[in-house]
DNA sequence: TGAACATATGAACAATCATTCATATATGAC
DNA sequence: GTCATATATGAATGATTGTTCATATGTTCA
């Protein structure tokens, strides 16, 4: 499939610096995995609740009562979390506990946060 | 105002975890900027986008042909990028180039693909 | 001035999503 | 077994969003 210029005719990029972004980009299903993850980390309810369990392992009501929401609202967002593999969970009796399931959130946090407080 | 526990009343949290999450939970302001922050990097077109920047200064009609995109489609994308003052632009005469203004982006997106990559 | 080109933008539409509500499942106590 | 409790889940709803289409803005050149 050629490439289409839609709209306009200027083509200005160099041809080095085209196959340099092509050797450069992740293949489209990377991409989308990665867009994927971060539409995780876009909604404010799942940053609280990963800021949450950056203190400790808690259960569903722990962090409904700590958010101030319903307790169907945190463990949709769980199912969320757990399904990009952000969060695990054990099961003590009646109570399941959720915890955090990798090392990377904290630091893309931060990164964010850097973003966030520029100029 | 109070904590309300709905829909339950088990209450397993202990007062110090507690403590220690509000010290370290951003105020509702920063964690709705970074919420939005990571909305923002939550499209393939974006991201796509910016790897493209990440290789060199782009006009509209570069990144539209490189991504196979319409212009439209791919300036109201810019739009959003530049609110959140993740790209820049400079006029040309009649073109307009588009580069990274933020030297966080590459470290955040590295450390979603290592969250990808990962078992 | 007017034509050609690069980009921006508003409205519309389909698709996605977060929450709520009602209810189902699972465990423990009795 | 029944009851109470903790969590999960499906359907419904309102809100948000990405793209398309048509058109407007801004620049260059003749």
């Amino acid at each position: 499939m050629t490439e289409e210029n839609m709209g306009c005719s200027c083509n200005l990029i160099h041809e080095e610096i085209v196959d340099m972004v092509k050797k450069e980009m992740p293949a489209e299903e990377i991409l989308y995995d990665l867009a994927e993850l971060f539409k995780v980390f876009g909604d404010t309810t799942r940053v609280k609740i990963l800021y949450a369990l950056f203190a400790a392992e808690m259960c569903v009501c722990d962090i409904a009562s700590l958010l101030g929401m319903t307790q169907s609202a945190i463990s949709h967002q769980l199912r969320v979390l757990k399904q990009a593999r952000l969060v695990k969970n054990r099961r003590d009796g009646k109570v399941m506990y959720y915890s955090l399931d990798d090392e990377h959130i904290k630091h893309i946090f931060d990164q964010g946060l850097l973003h966030i407080n520029e100029k």
